[in-house]
DNA sequence: CGCCGCATGTAAGCGGTTACATGATTTT
DNA sequence: AAAATCATGTAACCGCTTACATGCGGCG
């Protein structure tokens, strides 16, 4: 399972489920999304395999919280996990998939349509990064490579999804001006057709 | 369920599972895999579901084949989702988690290599469909705009792999490059630091 | 004779999502 | 008084992967 080493990961320090659930909203969301309904069973399974310990902890507000912390063996697993290579080509992509069977909905316009509306999605994704990243630049001066090595790996990912996000919004637009050609060319073919009739 | 709307696309033609993973194989596998063995069941719920209907049908080599068609009611359901707008943002990028956490590797020559080795997997990817596409412009003097839309549209995806392992690659060059400078960075400390000792 | 390609399936198990259940504290 | 946030969990279900089971026909 991938959540347990992204867990391991997480751990560096002591935390509970539900902050782990928050450093998930905040830093790795754009890659990675994970449920509290699944963390907290492999948070339980992962201390069974004696990669966590957890203590059982009052808080001022709210209910008492279970921490954990990562054993010696836990940092061993994810060490390992990284050091055997990265993890590519199990992507699935679903709008590429749609992309894929876009000439079936018989109708050029409603393909048109679709690569609007996904550049519009992407464009939404590609600001929200660009916040951050403007946000981050603004607040630390060692941005961004002045950063120390725990900060410096994660802002590799938000460039990652960055220069991602510009590549998919350049195809939209190209393949959005493609189409525009072919039903361009295809209305000059009707009326040919209409005018031979 | 996404396969049950990716193998309704691919039913516009009847064909039997086999085939279906010959398809899966040859045109998504680069952004798509499929199992034979989820194949099947998925079939067989689609026809329970009236979307596609089966055929025995006797083969030359080998066994008899179990022939899918897709109904009206596929076509329509194939149709919606579509319709429905561009599945984006439910994807886990593991390597992307790895990066992330390079830096409890607590090594930054092994952060190093993991990047090489990304770089050189990319490549590897970069190189395949670069062929495949080298291979479709010259056996097709239509391509890439004057296909037909069922080939088109495939194109656009085609493009898309190659747009964005270009842009993985960038990043890992730069990536590389910048810890790079690190690791001087570092061994400069390292001996000022010894000079001062 | 064994191996490969064609062809169809089942069974077990895993990882993940959705929905449900509970309850304290803080904010509106 | 109601809603939001903090906090932990369970149960049911679903989709997918891995492994297993079966069998035909052609090739070396």
């Amino acid at each position: 399972m991938a959540l347990e080493h992204v867990l391991l990961g997480l751990l560096r320090k002591p935390a509970n489920g539900y902050q782990l659930k928050d450093k998930f909203n905040h830093s790795l969301r754009h890659f990675w999304a994970a449920d509290l309904a699944q963390i907290y069973p492999t948070l339980k399974r992962l201390e069974q395999q004696g990669l966590l310990k957890s203590r059982r902890q009052a808080s001022d507000k709210g209910p008492p919280r279970k921490i954990y912390r990562r054993t010696r063996k836990g940092e061993r697993v994810l060490n390992q996990w990284i050091s055997e290579g990265p993890e590519t080509g199990r992507d699935r992509i679903g709008y590429l998939a749609q992309v894929f069977f876009l000439d079936q909905l018989g109708d050029l316009r409603a393909a048109h349509a679709f690569l609007v509306a996904l550049r519009a999605q992407t464009g939404e994704r590609l600001a929200a990064l660009r916040a951050i990243e403007t946000g981050w630049a603004s607040s630390d001066p060692r941005y961004p490579d002045r950063l120390q090595d725990a900060d410096f790996f994660p802002q590799l990912t938000l460039r990652m999804g960055l220069m991602k996000l510009a590549a998919i919004d350049r195809w939209c637009q190209e393949s959005i001006e493609r189409v525009e050609h072919r039903i361009a060319r295809r209305s000059v073919k009707e009326h040919a057709a209409e005018a031979g009739e």
